[in-house]
RNA sequence: GUCCCCAUCGUCUAGAGGCCUAGGACAUUACCCUUUCAAGGUAGCGACACGGGUUCGAAUCCCGUUGGGGACGCCA
């Protein structure tokens, strides 16, 4: 048996993490096996589905490279089909026409409530043997009513339901469009899916869902019903918990490969094992290791796995992405070495924004020096030595780090002060702060000519008292 | 309310009856390294929800309690 899993989303919200773990999971499992990965859109709600929330569904996969080798299959393509499966079902008696109000199911209801019973249709309609004409009607599948019905999940073991629990639910709505339970049934089988891995919170609709399976003579596939992921306060994921939409991660400068490890580690485990490439991945996942307990959304683990991937990316690729950002913040940045910037940066960020954001200064001169950096570093004695500095960066012949390292470490040995002596200064007057990257490659990245531009600025600045908010030019 | 699911550090998790004095990771604290910030290294703090069983022995098995989540829609 070769395997086909699907994701099947709902373009009725945007794309969010605990989509896109279920989306991961699917994938995983189709690539492990060498099997068939199917991406479905379950588009019944016509009300609600939205073309924003498709693109940020197509953009996302796309984004992630969780590529699906069939579909996107649209439900709203597939309703003749689904009419011909209800035809048979009332045909076959598997299903029948109610013709009970929504006043008489509210109050039926209200009713079940108060009695403290589990709200459920009585099934009036069911053995109906007169039809009303011209009353509008939806048509109910006709469940079992005694017995029982076993899940058998890949994740949490036998489940078993009672029939009894279970009522007959509305497969085709007055409007004559089918609803979600009874088209996930029809296209599952249809499309010949061997494996279901979505949320928890299927579980229930699972014994609905092989009774219409048995109905039609299918053999169920195989169930695995994943753990929530919970926001950090523990509670459901919703729009309050930042990050509505998977394409924001993208927009704050996470890796996508980043995003995936984080959020694979949500409900899977691999030994001690934190840190995966997609390959590995690939060939370490298994239902057989996915938990069974909700998980809680954690960003500063993201913020720290995405640091990891930033560490180990290609360096060019980079590069490129971090441009981008640049842009994003508005920073005008002609030609510059980015793959130099990213090497001493990589690791001085938790995502491509921020390291955009740390690298500003390469492109723009420091207007204001921070006042804290300025006021300790920036003092009359370290204008002495930046002087003398000056002087030397302008007779070197091979601008490079190697080489201005050593210039720095003779200098401040001549001195008879420390490295750090020198280092920060000429930190604050290059970076407008005193934090950067290590200041021999601060130094080779910007160049002679802009280095010695900053470093005048910053004497000036001293010489003129330390007045003034702002250096020249 | 009814049904279903779940329960190890603050968080993600390892743990398939003795290997557990409960391991790793994030976060946090201290120290080391160091030209700043990081990264890295070392150490510290920190959990088996509770109560009963079963067993020579339970974080691991069973029952109950409590707590959390989900479902109960002409939503998906």
């Amino acid at each position: 048996m070769t395997v086909r899993t699907r994701f099947a989303p709902s373009p009725t919200g945007l794309l969010h993490i605990g989509g896109v773990r279920t989306a991961l999971y699917c994938w995983l499992y189709a690539r492990r096996h060498g099997g068939t990965f199917v991406l479905r859109i379950e588009d019944t709600d016509r009300e609600r589905s939205t073309d924003a929330a498709i693109e940020v569904i197509l953009e996302g996969m796309a984004w992630l490279k969780l590529d699906a080798d069939e579909g996107p299959f649209y439900q709203t393509r597939r309703y003749e089909r689904y009419r011909e499966v209800i035809g048979e079902f009332l045909q076959a008696g598997h299903a029948y026409r109610c013709y009970c109000t929504r006043e008489r199911l509210e109050e039926m209801r209200n009713a079940q409530l108060a009695a403290k019973e589990k709200p459920r249709y009585d099934g009036r309609c069911r053995h109906l043997t007169e039809h009303p004409t011209g009353v509008p009607s939806v048509v109910r599948f006709k469940n079992p009513e005694t017995g029982t019905v076993v899940v058998d999940d890949a994740v949490h073991g036998k489940v078993v339901f009672d029939n009894r629990e279970l009522d007959d639910l509305i497969i085709e709505r007055s409007d004559g469009n089918p609803t979600y339970n009874f088209c996930v049934v029809v296209d599952d089988w249809d499309m010949k899916i061997t494996h279901v891995i979505r949320g928890d919170d299927h579980l229930n609709n699972t014994p609905r869902q092989i009774n219409m399976l048995r109905a039609l003579g299918a053999t169920p596939p195989v169930y695995a019903h994943l753990p929530m992921i919970l926001g950090s306060d523990g509670t459901k994921l919703s729009k309050r918990h930042g990050a509505v939409s998977v394409l924001e991660y993208q927009e704050e400068g996470f890796l996508p490969e980043a995003l995936l490890n984080y959020l694979v580690r949500l409900g899977w485990s691999h030994g001690d094992q934190e840190i995966f490439s997609i390959e590995e991945m690939v060939a370490a996942f298994d239902i057989a290791d996915v938990n069974k307990a909700a998980s809680a959304f954690n960003a500063d683990k993201l913020a720290w796995v995405n640091q990891q991937h930033l560490m180990r990316a290609d360096g060019a690729r980079l590069a490129a992405l971090l441009r981008t950002q640049l842009g994003a913040l508005g920073i005008d940045c002609g030609s510059a070495d980015f793959v130099a910037i990213v090497e001493c940066q990589r690791e001085r960020a938790k995502n491509l924004k921020e390291m955009a954001e740390n690298s500003r200064f390469f492109f723009v001169r420091p207007g204001v020096y921070e006042e804290k950096a300025a006021k300790k570093h920036l003092t009359v004695e370290a204008g002495a030595l930046l002087g003398t500095l000056e002087a030397a960066l302008t007779g070197v012949g091979d601008w490079s780090a190697p080489v201005l390292h050593a210039l720095l470490t003779d200098l401040a040995t001549a001195a008879g002060v420390t490295l750090g002596k020198v280092a920060q200064p000429l930190r604050v007057a290059l970076a407008g702060g005193a934090v950067s990257p290590p200041i021999d490659a601060t130094l080779a990245i910007l160049g002679r000519e802009e280095s010695l531009v900053r470093l005048g600025n910053a004497r000036r600045f001293i010489a003129a008292g330390s007045q003034i908010g702002a250096p020249g030019g």
